[in-house]
DNA sequence: GAGGGTGCGTGATGACAATCACACGGATGA
DNA sequence: TCATCCGTGTGATTGTCATCACGCACCCTC
């Protein structure tokens, strides 16, 4: 028995997308209720840190609206910004799961909505519902899938070009268009970005210059207009 | 209730390490007793792949005995080894989960014997046991542990030697002697050195020499001695 | 013992990106 | 209106590592 649009722990958060594969979307009458009982709703504003690398693992952060950047840094202060995520996002699952320390900082880049589900309730929900677990299972592979699609942007693309070219497909096939071109909001600061493919800010910037003279990209204020995918594509597997 | 001792899966395959935070490890009667019907053992050659990156997942891999190398490579032919395997590991969970493409390619460095479990019987007992389930979430957020692991390695530290003194201390904690120094049976080449901490043949063969020079390490054979525990930290934290 | 394969050491060279340095423009606020 | 901060562009310099190149030692097998 499923529960019918209405009941779900999500409509509780009105402007959370929901998705396919979302962890919480469809479960069974019971389940959805319990979740409900569990969970505590808080607004973020820009800045905050839902949770902190090393951290004991509180619970688990569904994040509702807004952006968030998970990232991890070295005792020396580099920083490598590891996943953006957004709505409908589940935050701190292997923590929580696993018994260890947070293993990256979750910082709201805008303000936002998530719901928080303690530890231990939700750890209790699960040996109640094993259906979820199993769900928990597949979402811990999909983050396990990102997880290494970093590793081989780190380990594989040697040059910060390659990285560049790399994130930017990332974004493009995000908002395809007919033409084979794509427009983002460019969100980002050229430092995050340098966060991200794991290079310094002036590389960026100067990726930003060589990009747009090679007609791969342009900018109208902070709309990022990608142009040339296939070059793009080209230059990640060089 | 818990299986006695002798009714274990792993009892089939006589030389399996038993670990604690195993997967099949300590299931109940019945659920070890599916299992055993699920399963079938092989004897794999060295150089043999139990699976390659981009199949689709067959299903999972329980090592008993020998060692397997995991690994992925770029279209141009880069090859980084993000893990090696012992025996008691699970191969190829996270595709089967997911029902992905196997994001590894899984060689065998020595001969040895592994467990197979097909992926429908697989997740078919998953459902009916959703004790294990939440085993199997747990065993996806250690690997996911891992994985975060080589991301920071090869996100945070710069240079070759960082990461380098990185991977001799990892072996060093595993063979830990007395008066801080520890010894390591080198079973790999510089070649499969250079593809687990991304760089070339060339530089893990300076590194020795360099590392030699400085004390910080000592060859007599194939035995590695690991002299100075504190100044590879140094070195890493750099 | 000749020959080929594989793994290892090491020199020379060059490219490329990190680093340092500074200038500029647009916000924001006193 | 001016001061300040932040994000950005871009030059000059330097160190480091990948790359190429070669020689050597070892272990097979014929």
């Amino acid at each position: 028995m499923r529960a019918p649009y209405g009941l779900n722990i999500l409509d509780n958060c009105l402007t959370c997308p929901v998705r396919e594969e979302h962890l919480f979307c469809n479960l069974s009458v019971h389940a959805g209720q319990r979740l409900n009982e569990i969970k505590s709703t808080a607004v973020y504003p820009k800045g905050a840190m839902l949770f902190i690398e090393g951290q004991q693992p509180r619970g688990v952060f569904l994040l509702c609206t807004g952006k968030a950047k998970l990232s991890t840094s070295s005792r020396e202060g580099k920083t490598i910004i590891t996943k953006l995520s957004e709505g409908g996002d589940v935050l701190g699952l292997n923590a929580v799961i696993s018994n260890r320390p947070y293993e990256v900082t979750a910082e709201m880049m805008e303000p936002g909505q998530a719901n928080f589900l303690p530890r231990d309730s939700f750890l209790q929900f699960l040996k109640e519902y094993g259906e979820v677990a199993l769900r928990v299972a597949e979402q811990l592979s999909r983050n396990y899938y990102t997880a290494y699609e970093e590793i081989r942007t780190l380990g594989l693309a040697t040059s910060p070009s390659e990285k560049f070219a790399k994130l930017l497909l990332s974004w493009s096939t995000k908002t395809p268009q007919n033409d084979g071109s794509s427009q983002v909001k460019l969100t980002l600061t050229h430092e995050e970005i340098a966060e991200i493919i794991g290079t310094t800010r002036e590389t960026v910037s100067r990726l930003f210059s060589e990009f747009k003279k090679k007609q791969l990209l342009q900018l109208k204020g902070s709309t990022l207009l990608i142009r040339n995918r296939t070059a793009l594509e080209k230059i990640v597997q060089s």
